[in-house]
RNA sequence: GGCGACGUACCCAAGUGGCUAAGGGGGAGGUCUGCAAAACCUUUAUGCAGCGGUUCAAAUCCGCUCGUCGCCUCCA
Protein backbone atom coordinates (compact mmCIF):
# COMPACT_ATOMS: atom_id res chain seq x y z
CA UNK A 1 0.00 0.00 0.00
CA UNK A 2 1.53 3.36 -0.95
CA UNK A 3 0.18 6.55 0.83
CA UNK A 4 1.20 10.31 0.20
CA UNK A 5 2.98 11.63 2.58
CA UNK A 6 2.42 15.84 2.99
CA UNK A 7 5.67 15.72 4.94
CA UNK A 8 7.76 14.54 2.56
CA UNK A 9 5.57 15.48 -0.85
CA UNK A 10 6.12 11.88 -2.05
CA UNK A 11 3.91 8.62 -2.27
CA UNK A 12 5.45 5.83 -0.06
CA UNK A 13 4.99 2.37 1.31
CA UNK A 14 3.07 2.35 3.97
CA UNK A 15 4.91 0.28 6.91
CA UNK A 16 3.45 0.39 10.53
CA UNK A 17 5.36 1.30 13.23
CA UNK A 18 4.27 -1.71 15.00
CA UNK A 19 3.59 -4.54 12.04
CA UNK A 20 0.23 -5.13 11.51
CA UNK A 21 -1.37 -2.23 14.15
CA UNK A 22 -1.82 0.64 12.55
CA UNK A 23 -2.91 3.39 14.86
CA UNK A 24 -4.50 6.59 12.67
CA UNK A 25 -5.74 10.34 14.21
CA UNK A 26 -7.89 12.60 12.54
CA UNK A 27 -8.77 15.98 13.43
CA UNK A 28 -12.53 16.07 13.93
CA UNK A 29 -14.88 19.73 14.24
CA UNK A 30 -15.00 22.69 16.47
CA UNK A 31 -17.78 22.60 17.67
CA UNK A 32 -19.86 26.19 17.09
CA UNK A 33 -21.48 25.51 13.74
CA UNK A 34 -23.27 23.85 11.54
CA UNK A 35 -21.11 21.57 9.24
CA UNK A 36 -20.95 21.80 5.56
CA UNK A 37 -19.82 19.68 2.82
CA UNK A 38 -15.92 20.28 3.21
CA UNK A 39 -16.38 18.74 6.75
CA UNK A 40 -18.36 15.78 5.17
CA UNK A 41 -15.61 14.83 2.66
CA UNK A 42 -13.02 15.16 5.59
CA UNK A 43 -14.78 12.67 7.39
CA UNK A 44 -15.82 10.27 4.60
CA UNK A 45 -12.23 10.15 2.83
CA UNK A 46 -10.82 9.11 6.38
CA UNK A 47 -13.76 6.63 7.04
CA UNK A 48 -12.85 5.35 4.19
CA UNK A 49 -9.65 4.85 4.72
CA UNK A 50 -9.59 3.14 7.92
CA UNK A 51 -12.61 0.16 6.46
CA UNK A 52 -9.69 -0.19 3.62
CA UNK A 53 -6.83 -0.28 6.27
CA UNK A 54 -9.13 -2.83 8.04
CA UNK A 55 -9.78 -4.58 5.14
CA UNK A 56 -6.22 -5.10 4.56
CA UNK A 57 -5.97 -7.18 7.89
CA UNK A 58 -4.42 -4.69 9.74
CA UNK A 59 -5.77 -4.14 13.52
CA UNK A 60 -6.39 -0.35 13.33
CA UNK A 61 -7.58 1.97 16.32
CA UNK A 62 -8.71 5.41 14.67
CA UNK A 63 -9.41 8.38 16.49
CA UNK A 64 -11.64 11.44 15.96
CA UNK A 65 -11.30 14.39 18.05
CA UNK A 66 -13.82 17.00 18.69
CA UNK A 67 -12.62 20.97 19.89
CA UNK A 68 -15.33 21.89 22.66
CA UNK A 69 -13.42 24.68 24.38
CA UNK A 70 -12.17 26.95 21.58
CA UNK A 71 -12.58 31.09 21.41
CA UNK A 72 -15.06 30.76 18.28
CA UNK A 73 -17.26 28.58 20.85
CA UNK A 74 -17.54 30.89 23.45
CA UNK A 75 -18.25 33.81 20.49
CA UNK A 76 -20.81 31.43 19.06
CA UNK A 77 -22.43 31.25 23.18
CA UNK A 78 -22.62 35.14 23.34
CA UNK A 79 -24.32 35.63 19.98
CA UNK A 80 -26.97 32.68 20.75
CA UNK A 81 -27.37 33.03 24.90
CA UNK A 82 -26.12 29.52 25.31
CA UNK A 83 -23.42 28.41 27.55
CA UNK A 84 -20.20 28.01 25.94
CA UNK A 85 -20.42 23.77 26.63
CA UNK A 86 -24.46 23.99 25.35
CA UNK A 87 -22.93 24.85 21.99
CA UNK A 88 -20.36 22.35 22.00
CA UNK A 89 -23.32 19.69 23.03
CA UNK A 90 -25.35 21.36 20.34
CA UNK A 91 -23.16 20.73 17.45
CA UNK A 92 -21.81 17.96 18.76
CA UNK A 93 -25.07 16.74 18.73
CA UNK A 94 -25.90 17.96 15.19
CA UNK A 95 -22.34 16.34 13.96
CA UNK A 96 -23.12 12.56 15.12
CA UNK A 97 -26.88 13.24 13.16
CA UNK A 98 -24.98 14.45 9.48
CA UNK A 99 -22.34 11.67 10.06
CA UNK A 100 -24.84 8.97 10.76
CA UNK A 101 -26.51 10.00 7.36
CA UNK A 102 -23.62 9.94 5.94
CA UNK A 103 -22.77 6.21 6.77
CA UNK A 104 -19.69 7.58 8.39
CA UNK A 105 -18.62 5.24 11.40
CA UNK A 106 -18.00 6.32 14.64
CA UNK A 107 -14.00 6.81 15.58
CA UNK A 108 -12.93 3.97 18.20
CA UNK A 109 -12.08 6.50 20.88
CA UNK A 110 -13.49 10.00 19.87
CA UNK A 111 -12.07 12.11 22.44
CA UNK A 112 -13.02 16.26 23.44
CA UNK A 113 -10.62 18.54 24.33
CA UNK A 114 -12.28 19.42 28.02
CA UNK A 115 -11.68 15.75 29.07
CA UNK A 116 -7.83 16.17 28.74
CA UNK A 117 -7.23 19.57 30.70
CA UNK A 118 -4.90 17.48 33.09
CA UNK A 119 -2.55 15.75 29.99
CA UNK A 120 -2.07 19.11 28.24
CA UNK A 121 -1.03 21.13 31.49
CA UNK A 122 1.26 18.26 31.97
CA UNK A 123 2.82 18.47 28.41
CA UNK A 124 2.92 22.19 28.76
CA UNK A 125 4.63 22.37 32.04
CA UNK A 126 7.24 19.83 30.21
CA UNK A 127 7.94 22.23 27.46
CA UNK A 128 8.26 25.23 29.95
CA UNK A 129 11.02 23.12 32.01
CA UNK A 130 12.92 21.88 28.79
CA UNK A 131 13.11 25.97 27.32
CA UNK A 132 10.52 25.21 24.37
CA UNK A 133 7.65 27.78 26.33
CA UNK A 134 7.52 30.33 27.98
CA UNK A 135 4.74 31.97 30.31
CA UNK A 136 3.70 35.30 29.50
CA UNK A 137 0.99 37.35 32.39
CA UNK A 138 -0.63 33.67 32.97
CA UNK A 139 -0.20 32.54 29.15
CA UNK A 140 1.63 29.92 27.86
CA UNK A 141 3.47 30.39 24.18
CA UNK A 142 5.31 27.75 22.40
CA UNK A 143 9.12 29.76 21.26
CA UNK A 144 8.94 28.33 17.29
CA UNK A 145 12.82 29.52 17.30
CA UNK A 146 13.91 26.73 19.52
CA UNK A 147 12.32 24.40 17.59
CA UNK A 148 14.55 23.77 14.74
CA UNK A 149 12.65 21.70 12.58
CA UNK A 150 10.02 24.08 12.13
CA UNK A 151 8.67 24.34 8.50
CA UNK A 152 8.97 21.23 7.72
CA UNK A 153 5.66 20.15 7.01
CA UNK A 154 4.35 23.06 5.35
CA UNK A 155 7.52 23.32 3.95
CA UNK A 156 7.96 26.59 5.25
CA UNK A 157 11.16 29.08 6.36
CA UNK A 158 9.86 30.63 9.44
CA UNK A 159 12.22 33.81 8.62
CA UNK A 160 10.57 34.69 5.30
CA UNK A 161 6.93 34.09 7.37
CA UNK A 162 8.58 36.39 9.63
CA UNK A 163 8.78 38.89 6.55
CA UNK A 164 4.81 38.43 5.73
CA UNK A 165 3.02 41.12 7.27
CA UNK A 166 0.42 39.07 7.91
CA UNK A 167 1.43 38.11 11.41
CA UNK A 168 -0.43 39.99 14.44
CA UNK A 169 1.68 41.41 16.82
CA UNK A 170 0.82 40.62 20.34
CA UNK A 171 2.91 42.24 22.79
CA UNK A 172 2.88 39.07 25.69
CA UNK A 173 4.76 37.16 22.72
CA UNK A 174 8.47 37.04 21.91
CA UNK A 175 8.16 36.56 18.24
CA UNK A 176 5.24 36.69 16.23
CA UNK A 177 5.30 33.30 15.50
CA UNK A 178 5.00 32.01 18.33
CA UNK A 179 1.71 30.49 19.71
CA UNK A 180 -0.29 29.72 22.62
CA UNK A 181 -0.02 26.34 24.38
CA UNK A 182 -2.62 28.05 27.03
CA UNK A 183 -4.43 31.13 27.23
CA UNK A 184 -5.55 32.99 30.56
CA UNK A 185 -8.68 33.57 30.57
CA UNK A 186 -10.65 36.82 31.62
CA UNK A 187 -13.17 37.58 33.90
CA UNK A 188 -16.32 35.55 33.12
CA UNK A 189 -14.47 33.19 30.89
CA UNK A 190 -14.67 29.43 31.00
CA UNK A 191 -11.68 28.32 33.17
CA UNK A 192 -9.38 25.87 34.54
CA UNK A 193 -7.00 25.75 37.41
CA UNK A 194 -2.78 26.02 35.96
CA UNK A 195 0.48 26.32 37.55
CA UNK A 196 -0.30 29.97 35.48
CA UNK A 197 -3.49 30.78 36.66
CA UNK A 198 -6.77 30.11 35.52
CA UNK A 199 -7.21 29.38 31.70
CA UNK A 200 -8.45 27.15 29.31
CA UNK A 201 -6.13 25.44 26.43
CA UNK A 202 -4.83 26.55 23.24
CA UNK A 203 -6.34 24.97 20.07
CA UNK A 204 -3.10 22.85 19.05
CA UNK A 205 -2.47 21.34 22.28
CA UNK A 206 -5.61 19.46 22.46
CA UNK A 207 -4.26 17.27 19.51
CA UNK A 208 -0.86 16.44 20.51
CA UNK A 209 -1.92 15.41 24.28
CA UNK A 210 -5.49 13.01 23.21
CA UNK A 211 -2.76 11.34 20.46
CA UNK A 212 -0.44 10.91 22.96
CA UNK A 213 -2.81 9.37 25.77
CA UNK A 214 -4.39 7.33 22.99
CA UNK A 215 -2.00 6.43 20.69
CA UNK A 216 1.69 7.23 21.91
CA UNK A 217 4.43 9.09 21.46
CA UNK A 218 5.05 8.04 17.49
CA UNK A 219 2.18 6.59 15.34
CA UNK A 220 1.23 6.02 11.68
CA UNK A 221 -1.21 8.09 10.40
CA UNK A 222 -2.86 12.00 11.41
CA UNK A 223 -4.82 13.59 8.65
CA UNK A 224 -7.47 16.39 8.12
CA UNK A 225 -8.18 18.59 5.62
CA UNK A 226 -5.38 20.70 3.91
CA UNK A 227 -5.58 23.60 5.30
CA UNK A 228 -4.78 22.35 8.71
CA UNK A 229 -1.19 21.58 7.28
CA UNK A 230 -0.14 25.17 8.93
CA UNK A 231 -0.43 25.90 11.49
CA UNK A 232 -2.65 23.37 12.86
CA UNK A 233 -0.07 20.65 11.96
CA UNK A 234 2.88 22.61 12.27
CA UNK A 235 2.56 23.56 15.54
CA UNK A 236 1.34 19.77 16.78
CA UNK A 237 4.67 18.65 15.89
CA UNK A 238 6.78 21.24 17.27
CA UNK A 239 5.12 20.75 20.32
CA UNK A 240 5.01 16.63 20.50
CA UNK A 241 8.17 16.44 19.03
CA UNK A 242 9.68 19.16 21.63
CA UNK A 243 8.55 17.59 24.33
CA UNK A 244 8.74 13.48 23.60
CA UNK A 245 11.78 14.05 21.81
CA UNK A 246 10.42 11.13 19.47
CA UNK A 247 9.03 11.63 15.76
CA UNK A 248 5.12 12.73 15.81
CA UNK A 249 3.66 11.14 12.86
CA UNK A 250 4.82 8.71 9.93
CA UNK A 251 2.73 9.76 7.44
CA UNK A 252 0.60 12.76 7.13
CA UNK A 253 -2.49 12.69 4.80
CA UNK A 254 -4.48 15.94 3.91
CA UNK A 255 -7.73 15.94 1.96
CA UNK A 256 -8.35 18.35 -1.13
CA UNK A 257 -10.98 21.24 -0.48
CA UNK A 258 -14.57 21.71 -1.95
CA UNK A 259 -14.46 24.54 -4.43
CA UNK A 260 -17.60 26.84 -5.75
CA UNK A 261 -17.23 28.01 -8.93
CA UNK A 262 -13.52 27.11 -8.41
CA UNK A 263 -13.02 28.94 -5.04
CA UNK A 264 -12.70 27.49 -1.95
CA UNK A 265 -15.75 26.64 0.21
CA UNK A 266 -15.22 28.03 3.12
CA UNK A 267 -16.77 30.15 5.89
CA UNK A 268 -15.61 33.69 5.48
CA UNK A 269 -16.51 33.73 1.74
CA UNK A 270 -19.83 32.55 2.48
CA UNK A 271 -20.31 30.06 -0.14
CA UNK A 272 -20.74 27.27 2.01
CA UNK A 273 -23.73 24.43 1.95
CA UNK A 274 -24.37 22.74 5.46
CA UNK A 275 -24.38 19.07 5.28
CA UNK A 276 -28.40 19.38 6.28
CA UNK A 277 -29.17 21.69 3.40
CA UNK A 278 -28.01 19.25 1.08
CA UNK A 279 -29.49 16.01 2.19
CA UNK A 280 -33.48 18.10 1.50
CA UNK A 281 -32.18 17.91 -1.80
CA UNK A 282 -29.79 14.41 -2.28
CA UNK A 283 -29.76 11.22 -0.71
CA UNK A 284 -26.92 10.19 1.67
CA UNK A 285 -25.56 8.01 -0.38
CA UNK A 286 -25.45 10.66 -3.87
CA UNK A 287 -23.32 12.71 -1.17
CA UNK A 288 -20.92 10.03 -0.39
CA UNK A 289 -20.93 8.52 -3.74
CA UNK A 290 -19.82 12.27 -5.43
CA UNK A 291 -17.56 12.68 -2.81
CA UNK A 292 -15.41 9.34 -3.36
CA UNK A 293 -15.98 10.10 -7.16
CA UNK A 294 -12.66 12.01 -7.13
CA UNK A 295 -9.50 11.44 -5.46
CA UNK A 296 -9.29 12.53 -2.32
CA UNK A 297 -6.35 15.16 -2.41
CA UNK A 298 -7.90 16.90 -5.53
CA UNK A 299 -10.55 19.57 -5.71
CA UNK A 300 -14.04 18.36 -5.96
CA UNK A 301 -16.20 21.45 -7.69
CA UNK A 302 -19.56 21.09 -5.79
CA UNK A 303 -22.96 21.55 -7.87
CA UNK A 304 -26.58 20.19 -7.85
CA UNK A 305 -25.67 19.32 -11.44
CA UNK A 306 -22.55 16.66 -9.90
CA UNK A 307 -24.85 15.42 -7.51
CA UNK A 308 -27.45 14.38 -10.20
CA UNK A 309 -24.90 12.69 -11.86
CA UNK A 310 -23.84 10.56 -8.88
CA UNK A 311 -27.63 10.04 -8.49
CA UNK A 312 -27.81 8.55 -12.08
CA UNK A 313 -24.87 6.30 -11.36
CA UNK A 314 -26.12 5.06 -7.80
CA UNK A 315 -29.22 4.41 -9.84
CA UNK A 316 -27.56 2.63 -12.23
CA UNK A 317 -25.99 0.15 -9.87
CA UNK A 318 -29.15 -0.11 -8.12
CA UNK A 319 -31.31 -1.27 -11.52
CA UNK A 320 -28.58 -3.98 -12.49
CA UNK A 321 -28.73 -5.08 -8.46
CA UNK A 322 -32.47 -5.45 -9.43
CA UNK A 323 -32.01 -7.54 -12.34
CA UNK A 324 -29.22 -9.86 -10.51
CA UNK A 325 -32.02 -10.67 -8.14
CA UNK A 326 -34.98 -11.18 -11.03
CA UNK A 327 -32.36 -13.54 -12.53
CA UNK A 328 -31.48 -15.49 -9.97
CA UNK A 329 -35.19 -15.75 -9.20
CA UNK A 330 -36.03 -17.58 -12.67
CA UNK A 331 -36.13 -21.52 -12.95
CA UNK A 332 -33.00 -22.99 -13.39
CA UNK A 333 -33.30 -26.00 -14.84
CA UNK A 334 -32.10 -25.42 -18.44
CA UNK A 335 -28.52 -25.26 -18.52
CA UNK A 336 -27.32 -22.25 -21.36
CA UNK A 337 -24.67 -20.79 -21.54
CA UNK A 338 -24.01 -16.83 -22.53
CA UNK A 339 -22.70 -15.63 -25.42
CA UNK A 340 -20.51 -13.19 -22.86
CA UNK A 341 -19.67 -15.73 -20.79
CA UNK A 342 -15.87 -15.21 -21.06
CA UNK A 343 -15.94 -11.73 -20.86
CA UNK A 344 -17.65 -11.99 -17.01
CA UNK A 345 -15.20 -14.57 -16.31
CA UNK A 346 -12.28 -13.01 -17.23
CA UNK A 347 -13.72 -9.45 -15.23
CA UNK A 348 -14.66 -11.62 -11.97
CA UNK A 349 -11.13 -12.84 -12.00
CA UNK A 350 -9.80 -9.60 -11.74
CA UNK A 351 -11.97 -7.81 -10.17
CA UNK A 352 -10.63 -7.44 -6.27
CA UNK A 353 -7.49 -7.43 -7.78
CA UNK A 354 -8.26 -4.58 -9.34
CA UNK A 355 -10.06 -2.76 -6.76
CA UNK A 356 -6.87 -3.51 -3.87
CA UNK A 357 -4.23 -2.06 -6.39
CA UNK A 358 -6.51 0.95 -6.82
CA UNK A 359 -7.13 1.08 -3.15
CA UNK A 360 -3.59 0.82 -2.62
CA UNK A 361 -2.20 3.27 -4.67
CA UNK A 362 -3.14 6.46 -2.45
CA UNK A 363 -6.57 5.84 -2.09
CA UNK A 364 -7.83 5.50 -5.51
CA UNK A 365 -11.37 5.55 -4.64
CA UNK A 366 -12.22 6.91 -8.10
CA UNK A 367 -10.56 4.44 -10.21
CA UNK A 368 -12.14 1.52 -7.72
CA UNK A 369 -15.57 3.07 -8.43
CA UNK A 370 -14.63 2.61 -12.50
CA UNK A 371 -13.50 -0.94 -11.72
CA UNK A 372 -16.96 -1.59 -9.96
CA UNK A 373 -19.02 0.06 -13.10
CA UNK A 374 -16.97 -1.84 -15.70
CA UNK A 375 -18.14 -5.40 -13.86
CA UNK A 376 -21.75 -3.87 -13.85
CA UNK A 377 -21.61 -3.15 -17.59
CA UNK A 378 -20.40 -6.77 -17.82
CA UNK A 379 -22.51 -8.29 -16.05
CA UNK A 380 -25.69 -6.26 -17.75
CA UNK A 381 -24.16 -7.72 -21.14
CA UNK A 382 -23.56 -11.05 -19.99
CA UNK A 383 -27.42 -11.42 -18.04
CA UNK A 384 -28.83 -9.78 -21.99
CA UNK A 385 -27.08 -13.51 -23.22
CA UNK A 386 -30.32 -15.00 -21.65
CA UNK A 387 -27.60 -17.64 -20.10
CA UNK A 388 -29.58 -20.32 -17.71
CA UNK A 389 -28.66 -23.00 -15.61
CA UNK A 390 -26.13 -23.69 -12.73
CA UNK A 391 -23.09 -22.44 -14.00
CA UNK A 392 -25.02 -19.42 -14.74
CA UNK A 393 -26.67 -18.81 -11.43
CA UNK A 394 -23.08 -18.84 -9.81
CA UNK A 395 -21.38 -16.50 -11.99
CA UNK A 396 -23.86 -14.16 -11.16
CA UNK A 397 -23.83 -15.15 -7.73
CA UNK A 398 -20.25 -14.14 -7.59
CA UNK A 399 -20.34 -10.77 -8.95
CA UNK A 400 -23.15 -10.23 -6.46
CA UNK A 401 -21.09 -11.28 -3.52
CA UNK A 402 -17.61 -9.15 -4.74
CA UNK A 403 -19.47 -5.84 -5.79
CA UNK A 404 -20.87 -6.53 -2.00
CA UNK A 405 -18.00 -7.04 -0.61
CA UNK A 406 -16.02 -3.56 -2.14
CA UNK A 407 -19.31 -1.80 -1.56
CA UNK A 408 -18.66 -2.26 2.14
CA UNK A 409 -15.19 -0.69 2.10
CA UNK A 410 -16.63 2.40 0.98
CA UNK A 411 -19.75 2.23 2.56
CA UNK A 412 -21.73 2.40 -0.70
CA UNK A 413 -24.55 0.32 -2.40
CA UNK A 414 -25.31 -1.50 0.93
CA UNK A 415 -28.94 -0.63 0.43
CA UNK A 416 -31.69 -2.90 -1.36
CA UNK A 417 -33.14 -1.31 -4.73
CA UNK A 418 -36.00 -0.92 -2.94
CA UNK A 419 -34.62 1.11 -0.33
CA UNK A 420 -32.37 3.20 -2.59
CA UNK A 421 -36.01 4.07 -4.44
CA UNK A 422 -37.94 4.75 -1.17
CA UNK A 423 -35.48 7.16 -0.65
CA UNK A 424 -35.47 8.62 -3.76
CA UNK A 425 -39.10 9.08 -3.33
CA UNK A 426 -38.76 11.21 -0.39
CA UNK A 427 -35.74 13.50 -1.62
CA UNK A 428 -37.18 14.19 -4.56
CA UNK A 429 -40.80 14.78 -2.73
CA UNK A 430 -42.85 12.55 -4.58
CA UNK A 431 -46.58 13.04 -4.26
CA UNK A 432 -47.76 9.47 -4.67
CA UNK A 433 -47.87 6.69 -2.00
CA UNK A 434 -46.45 2.96 -3.51
CA UNK A 435 -50.40 2.04 -3.10
CA UNK A 436 -51.25 5.28 -5.59
CA UNK A 437 -48.68 3.47 -7.89
CA UNK A 438 -49.68 0.23 -7.97
CA UNK A 439 -53.43 1.46 -8.45
CA UNK A 440 -52.32 2.80 -11.61
CA UNK A 441 -50.42 0.16 -12.58
CA UNK A 442 -53.56 -2.03 -12.32
CA UNK A 443 -55.79 0.23 -14.23
CA UNK A 444 -53.02 0.22 -17.48
CA UNK A 445 -52.49 -3.15 -16.89
CA UNK A 446 -56.52 -3.54 -17.68
CA UNK A 447 -56.38 -1.00 -20.61
CA UNK A 448 -53.16 -3.01 -22.20
CA UNK A 449 -55.31 -6.21 -22.04
CA UNK A 450 -57.93 -4.59 -23.65
CA UNK A 451 -55.31 -3.31 -26.20
CA UNK A 452 -56.49 -0.12 -25.08
CA UNK A 453 -52.78 1.57 -25.82
CA UNK A 454 -54.12 5.23 -25.77
CA UNK A 455 -55.16 4.82 -22.15
CA UNK A 456 -52.69 3.04 -21.01
CA UNK A 457 -49.68 5.40 -22.79
CA UNK A 458 -51.87 7.97 -20.81
CA UNK A 459 -51.55 6.59 -17.74
CA UNK A 460 -47.75 5.67 -18.26
CA UNK A 461 -47.40 9.70 -19.21
CA UNK A 462 -49.27 10.68 -15.97
CA UNK A 463 -46.98 8.97 -13.81
CA UNK A 464 -44.26 10.24 -15.69
CA UNK A 465 -44.79 13.38 -14.91
CA UNK A 466 -44.87 12.60 -11.53
CA UNK A 467 -41.44 11.29 -11.20
CA UNK A 468 -42.52 7.44 -11.92
CA UNK A 469 -41.45 5.30 -14.42
CA UNK A 470 -43.13 2.02 -15.60
CA UNK A 471 -40.87 -1.28 -17.04
CA UNK A 472 -42.81 -3.23 -18.95
CA UNK A 473 -41.10 -7.03 -17.92
CA UNK A 474 -42.34 -10.19 -19.14
CA UNK A 475 -44.17 -11.21 -15.85
CA UNK A 476 -45.52 -7.55 -15.27
CA UNK A 477 -45.09 -4.05 -14.52
CA UNK A 478 -42.36 -2.54 -12.33
CA UNK A 479 -42.22 1.23 -11.52
CA UNK A 480 -38.83 3.16 -10.64
CA UNK A 481 -38.48 6.49 -9.61
CA UNK A 482 -36.73 8.72 -12.18
CA UNK A 483 -33.45 10.37 -11.61
C1' G B 1 6.21 38.83 -2.50
C1' G B 2 7.34 33.42 -0.70
C1' C B 3 5.78 28.28 -1.26
C1' G B 4 2.63 24.73 -3.73
C1' A B 5 -1.10 22.33 -6.80
C1' C B 6 -3.73 21.82 -11.17
C1' G B 7 -5.10 22.34 -16.75
C1' U B 8 -7.34 14.92 -20.17
C1' A B 9 -13.86 14.60 -24.90
C1' C B 10 -19.88 18.50 -24.53
C1' C B 11 -19.61 17.91 -18.65
C1' C B 12 -17.36 15.13 -14.46
C1' A B 13 -13.10 12.04 -13.89
C1' A B 14 -8.94 7.84 -13.70
C1' G B 15 -4.39 7.32 -15.99
C1' U B 16 2.31 10.19 -14.39
C1' G B 17 7.29 6.62 -19.81
C1' G B 18 5.64 1.60 -23.88
C1' C B 19 -0.93 -2.67 -25.47
C1' U B 20 -7.24 0.16 -28.67
C1' A B 21 -6.23 7.17 -23.17
C1' A B 22 -10.61 3.58 -17.42
C1' G B 23 -15.43 4.77 -15.57
C1' G B 24 -19.90 7.95 -15.02
C1' G B 25 -23.26 11.75 -17.09
C1' G B 26 -25.04 14.07 -21.64
C1' G B 27 -25.79 14.08 -27.27
C1' A B 28 -26.62 11.30 -31.98
C1' G B 29 -27.85 6.61 -34.36
C1' G B 30 -29.31 1.47 -33.61
C1' U B 31 -31.09 -3.55 -31.26
C1' C B 32 -35.19 -4.90 -28.05
C1' U B 33 -40.56 -3.16 -27.04
C1' G B 34 -47.83 -2.45 -28.70
C1' C B 35 -45.42 2.28 -27.20
C1' A B 36 -41.83 2.98 -23.56
C1' A B 37 -38.16 2.13 -19.82
C1' A B 38 -33.94 -0.63 -18.57
C1' A B 39 -29.96 -3.09 -20.81
C1' C B 40 -26.67 -3.60 -24.80
C1' C B 41 -24.12 -1.92 -29.49
C1' U B 42 -22.04 2.10 -32.61
C1' U B 43 -20.60 7.05 -32.33
C1' U B 44 -18.88 11.77 -29.64
C1' A B 45 -10.01 12.89 -27.68
C1' U B 46 -4.90 10.16 -34.20
C1' G B 47 -5.09 13.26 -29.02
C1' C B 48 -4.21 14.95 -23.09
C1' A B 49 -3.58 24.12 -22.22
C1' G B 50 0.43 26.04 -25.84
C1' C B 51 5.47 25.90 -27.56
C1' G B 52 10.22 23.73 -27.36
C1' G B 53 13.49 19.72 -25.48
C1' U B 54 15.15 14.61 -23.56
C1' U B 55 14.07 9.48 -25.31
C1' C B 56 13.77 3.97 -29.78
C1' A B 57 9.10 5.59 -27.22
C1' A B 58 5.74 11.19 -23.42
C1' A B 59 -0.73 12.99 -21.52
C1' U B 60 3.14 10.97 -18.30
C1' C B 61 10.18 13.48 -17.63
C1' C B 62 12.67 18.69 -18.31
C1' G B 63 12.25 24.04 -19.67
C1' C B 64 9.45 28.22 -20.98
C1' U B 65 4.61 30.56 -21.86
C1' C B 66 -0.59 31.07 -20.89
C1' G B 67 -4.67 30.03 -17.60
C1' U B 68 -7.03 28.50 -12.90
C1' C B 69 -6.73 27.68 -7.82
C1' G B 70 -4.69 27.00 -2.84
C1' C B 71 -1.51 28.03 1.59
C1' C B 72 1.27 32.02 4.03
C1' U B 73 -4.92 34.61 9.14
C1' C B 74 -9.73 31.05 11.84
C1' C B 75 -10.81 27.29 8.30
C1' A B 76 -12.23 20.14 6.70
Amino acid sequence: MRIYNTLTAKKEDFVPVKPGAVRMYSCGITAYDHCHIGHARSAIVFDVMRRYIRYKGYAITYIRNFTDIDDKIINRGHQEGMAWDAVAKKYIDEYYRDMDMLGVGRADVEPRATEYIAQMIHIVKGLVEKGFAYESEGSVYFEVAKFGDYGKLSKRDPDDMMAGARIEVNEKKKSPMDFALWKASKEGEPAWDSPWGPGRPGWHIECSAMSLEHLGETFDIHGGGADLIFPHHENEIAQSEAFTGKPFVKYWVHNGFITVDKEKMSKSLGNFFTIKEILGKFDSEAIRFFLLSTHYRSPIEFSDEQLKEAEASIDRYYTTVLRVRDFLGLDHAKEKASSEEKALEEVLSGFITGFREAMDDDFNTALAIGGIFELIRVLNKYLDGKPSGRHSMELVTRSRELLKEVGAVLNIFARTPEEWYKALMSVKHIGLSEADILLKIDQRQQARANRDWAAADTLRKELDSQGIVLEDKKDGTTWRVKV
